[in-house]
RNA sequence: UGGGGCGUCGUCAAGCGGUAAGACACAAGAUUUUGGUUCUUGCAUACGGAGGUUCGAAUCCUCCCGCCCCAGCCA
């Protein structure tokens, strides 16, 4: 069983938390999690780091893990962006029953704890505006001032409170605040907005209301209402803890739930703020919130990207409170070991080079056999044309090839991959650019499995695709989304660091037959090249191929090397 | 200059007083009909710095330095 491998039951210090409340029996061995987005974008990779702590310490320890939106602010949320996280949520792979929540369900019971709160005298309705509540809370070396509503008689709040639900008042008039310490050194403290007047459309209670709580009193609430024992949120929320326990503690809430914070995910050559992927999408830097150059789910998952190995990757970086910059290498080594082990290999040219095989007879077409997977053959094989006409990738034949290219060269021999041996006779250029834009062969037909009976070896073996029987396909070579690590870092505006080669688009490229049938989604290794998917893009006839991630390529850092 | 948090390899991250796990990255080599995969090997005399406690400190104490968060009627 996986309980003998350690690695297997990940360990940070939320889960020692937690083992150590089961040994002291503080929430009676119990142990429920939520994860509460706040439906106003699509959710990203950072969001999968939460999600998978959350719904993984739920299952490691046999609790619950619910689902909640947290959708207190009306502006911004959209059934839209409640779909997109249902749905990439399920995508990861995720169960939360029929614990599918909604912060926005509670308000009743919000607005009763309120009314609760300021019974006890421990809130009070305050007119100040916006300005001046900044004025009265001080700054961060002085303590703020106590507002002239502080003191109002818990009868006057809870007439004023009732008649701002009324919509008696216009939006910013007045607010409810908790009375707690307007001298507190923690300013989340200095007597905090409870609720605020918003006369918005709010996208599922419609105008049924028109005061709003904020996040510290409704997040707390929502927590112990749904009897959540652990409160797993990002760091920035560490200030907030005092606040999140006053709520229950003074309401005297039997349900109390632990918040624990983490470090939140960064990730190189990204942005993974909702504000900024907004900016991309709304700039139009990019094809929308699924574009596959996006840390969204939605656009990892239409790059080609698998649950698995966002899941395996959120495992693999840790749980910590140190801030940190995972190198975007380790998303992509986590795509290709899970690709490796299940895409079918297939071949595809994408920068075509016509290559003709001058001995082979012209109407004469051979079927290879080739395997879907090489450590794989219970993936079975497909039958693949072979013809006097071929295509191989441009970059496969160099004219003058540096020592250490080993592909096809003038006078050179290579293997065609699951078919014969071949060596080039000429190259014809075009006689204006000097392009080469054919190159003739012979084909030595002894060589049919791809060895010499004489024993000679070859140094390269190289892809290629039968001319008259290849299908035309586009395919979009995606790169980093920035060209600098870390594109928040100076004062540059990160627009600025967007890596202009990001798409590059191929539509003349050439893949093999048995492609034509291929179901959007679904996975390939093109050989040598890396791992594509088919794009929801194609239509019958035209396939669109999304690459998801090359192949680590020795070569390419040969080559760079010699350039320097 | 208030409060809260964090500082261990290029990047993450174990370590919880007994003499620095692992992963990615990187480098070298072996195998190979993908310059892929796989395999082997190398990669912190050192834990932000300085003192101190101790037989022994990344782990305890003191001071210092650096970075992040908080002054939304956002979350």
């Amino acid at each position: 069983m996986s309980q003998n491998d350690p690695s297997s039951q990940p360990s940070d210090f939320i889960r020692e938390i937690i083992d150590e409340h089961i040994r002291s029996n503080r929430f009676g061995g119990r142990v429920a999690t939520r994860f509460p987005p706040e439906p106003n974008g699509y959710p990203h990779i950072g969001h999968a780091k939460s999600v998978c702590l959350n719904f993984g310490i739920a299952a490691q320890y046999g609790g619950t893990c619910n689902l909640r939106m947290d959708d207190t602010d009306p502006s911004g949320e959209t059934l839209e962006y409640v779909e997109s996280i249902i749905d990439n949520v399920k995508w990861l792979g995720f169960d939360w029953g029929d614990r599918l929540y909604y912060a926005s369900d509670y308000y009743d019971q919000l607005y009763e704890f309120a009314l609760e709160l300021i019974r006890r005298g421990k809130a009070y309705v305050c007119d100040l505006n916006a300005d001046r509540i900044r004025e009265y809370r001080g700054t961060l070396t002085e303590p703020g001032r106590e507002s002239p509503y502080r003191d109002r008689s818990i009868e006057e709040n809870l007439d004023l409170f009732r008649r701002m639900r009324t919509g008696e008042f216009a939006d910013g008039t007045r607010v409810l605040r908790a009375k707690i310490d307007m001298a507190s050194p923690n300013i989340t403290l200095r007597d905090p907005v409870m609720y605020r007047i918003k006369k918005a459309f709010h996208y599922r209670t419609g105008d049924r209301w028109c005061i709003y709580p904020m996040y510290d009193f409704a997040h707390c609430l929502s927590d112990s209402l749904e009897n959540i024992t652990h409160s797993i949120c990002t760091l920035e929320f560490e200030n907030n803890r005092p606040l999140y326990d006053w709520f229950l503690d003074t309401l005297e809430l039997e349900s109390h739930p632990r918040q624990i914070e983490f470090a939140r995910l960064n990730l190189s050559y990204t942005v993974l703020s909702k504000r900024r992927l907004i900016e991309l999408v709304e700039g139009h830097y990019v094809r929308g919130w699924d574009d596959p150059r996006m840390p969204t789910l939605a656009g990892l998952r239409r790059r080609g990207y698998t649950p698995e190995a966002i899941r395996n990757f959120c495992e693999r970086i840790g749980v910590a409170k140190n801030d940190s910059l995972i190198d975007i290498t380790l998303l992509e080594h986590c795509v290709r070991e899970d690709l490796n082990d299940r895409a079918p290999r297939v071949l595809a040219v994408l920068q075509p080079l016509r290559v003709v095989i001058v001995n082979y007879p012209e109407d004469l077409v051979e079927e290879f056999d080739c395997p879907y997977h090489p450590q794989r053959p219970e993936m079975g094989s497909r039958k693949v044309p072979f013809s006097r006409v071929l295509y191989i990738e441009r970059d496969d034949f160099l004219e003058n090839p540096p020592k250490k290219f080993f592909r096809l060269a003038p006078g050179r021999e290579v293997r065609l991959r699951y078919g014969y041996f071949l060596k080039c006779l000429d190259v014809i250029k075009d006689p204006e650019t000097a392009e080469v834009v054919e190159v003739h062969c012979s084909y030595d037909p002894e060589t049919r499995s791809g060895f010499a009976p004489d024993g000679r070896k070859v140094d390269a073996t190289i892809h290629w695709v039968s001319a008259e029987h290849a299908l035309h396909a586009e395919v979009r070579l995606y790169d980093r989304l920035f060209q600098v690590a870390n594109p928040l870092e100076g004062k540059a505006d990160f627009i600025e660091h967007l890596n202009p080669k990001s798409l590059e688009i191929l539509k003349s490229c050439r893949v093999e037959a048995s492609l034509a049938t291929a179901a959007p989604g679904s996975w390939f290794q093109f050989e040598r090249m890396g791992y594509f998917c088919v794009d929801k893009d194609s239509s019958p006839g035209n396939p669109v191929f999304n690459r998801t991630a090359t192949l680590r390529d020795s070569w390419a850092k040969i080559a760079e090397k010699g350039k320097k």
